[in-house]
DNA sequence: TAGATTGTTAATCGATTAACAATC
DNA sequence: TAGATTGTTAATCGATTAACAATC
């Protein structure tokens, strides 16, 4: 049964079996039951077979799921085929290694365009991608539809960089700042951020609890 | 009253709790109640009581946290006094971004040491940090003792050095790359991952779903 | 003292797991 | 048909919220 509202704890899960079934599928897999899909990802048959059923009955009693139907649903739910544009804040380390080496194709995105002050990187390219001067972006967000903003700027600039983009019309920021960007700052901007320091402070809680 | 096992619920809002008291510390915010923490950080003040009384009776009725108190005990809590040491493999893009611009120290942790393939990069030093070849990643490993090994290779090659890091005695792992390490090749050692392609696809359902 | 706010116990809510009829 | 496995309902478990006596 279809439901009205998708938990947060459901949506987190969604890009693993994307994952999980890609994989399966490149590897030839064509069937797998909840069973042996939940053995792989550590998780219950029973929590797969529910986490689906929110969205439609994407199995068959008996057989249970076709691996490339079901890569297929969930990458329609997470909006993977809609071919999203987005632009990057900030051209330094970070922001060429998204540009460089991060697959946005394979995930449903279009990068197009890079915006940096630094005038060495101004008008070059870098990945297929031309860098704009950051003074730019209103211009270029006010003559191009761009879904997503990514933020890979100093700090310091954080919060008026998002606003920048909200003001401009994206729909969502993907943040690589450690500041939290104000909702109040960017109105119905959804925002979700990549947070260094949590996820190793984590680990560092880990290493730590290991020695009690 | 102290808990014995904390849940990873707890676990994971532990770094924002500090985050938030760091800010707070810095701004000369000196002491705060359960209700104004929770409300900066839209949790309840409940919420905010019963996590830290897993690790202890940190507050004073009538009075609320002292700031830089809670704030240290927190530091504690998450091993943030250990002076951890890292090293980073692979010095692409992702690894430099983050030997230039991650504060390491003031997440309690010392790089000691990078390990590339590249001959161009070997020998030179990076943010104060010495860059050596990979095949030096054993040796290095036996002769200092490191607690955290940050993967920043390609995907092609991320099992086997997590594989390496873990032989030689790392506690813990530091994951970038786009695959999920098989417990079973690693022992006990802790992973954490920072996925991507799950925070962005997490964005695209986001950005996707308010228009239904 | 009176007011504020904690730590903790109890109540509620939500998410995960188990069970099973439906059915391929 | 017999066996396998789903989708869904019910039961359990865990996490969040509410309430309040203790006390600074």
């Amino acid at each position: 049964m279809k439901k009205d509202k998708i938990s947060s704890a459901v949506i987190r899960r969604l890009p693993r079996y994307y994952r999980h079934l890609d994989e399966l599928h490149r590897k030839g897999t064509v069937r797998i039951s909840s069973g042996a899909l939940a053995k792989s990802m550590g998780l219950t048959a029973s929590q797969i077979r529910q986490d689906l059923s929110c969205f439609g009955g994407f199995g068959q009693q008996g057989y249970g799921y076709n691996v490339e139907r079901l890569r297929g649903e969930v990458a329609d739910i997470l909006g993977m085929n809609r071919a999203y544009t987005a632009v990057i804040l900030g051209a330094g380390n970070l922001g060429r290694a998204l540009i460089e080496n991060f697959p946005f194709q394979a995930n449903g995105f279009v990068l197009v365009a890079a915006f940096d002050v630094d005038p060495a990187l101004v008008g070059a390219r870098l990945g297929g991608v031309p860098i704009y001067h950051t003074r730019a972006l209103e211009s270029y967000l006010h003559e191009h539809r761009v879904n997503v903003g990514v933020l890979t700027v100093p700090g310091s600039v954080a919060v008026e960089s998002a606003r920048r983009l909200a003001n401009g019309g994206v729909e969502g920021i993907w943040n690589f700042t450690n500041i939290e960007i104000p909702q109040q700052e960017i109105g119905k901007v959804r925002v979700e951020s990549v947070h260094f320091a949590d996820s190793l402070l984590t680990l560092s809680y880990m290493i730590s609890e290991e020695r009690l």
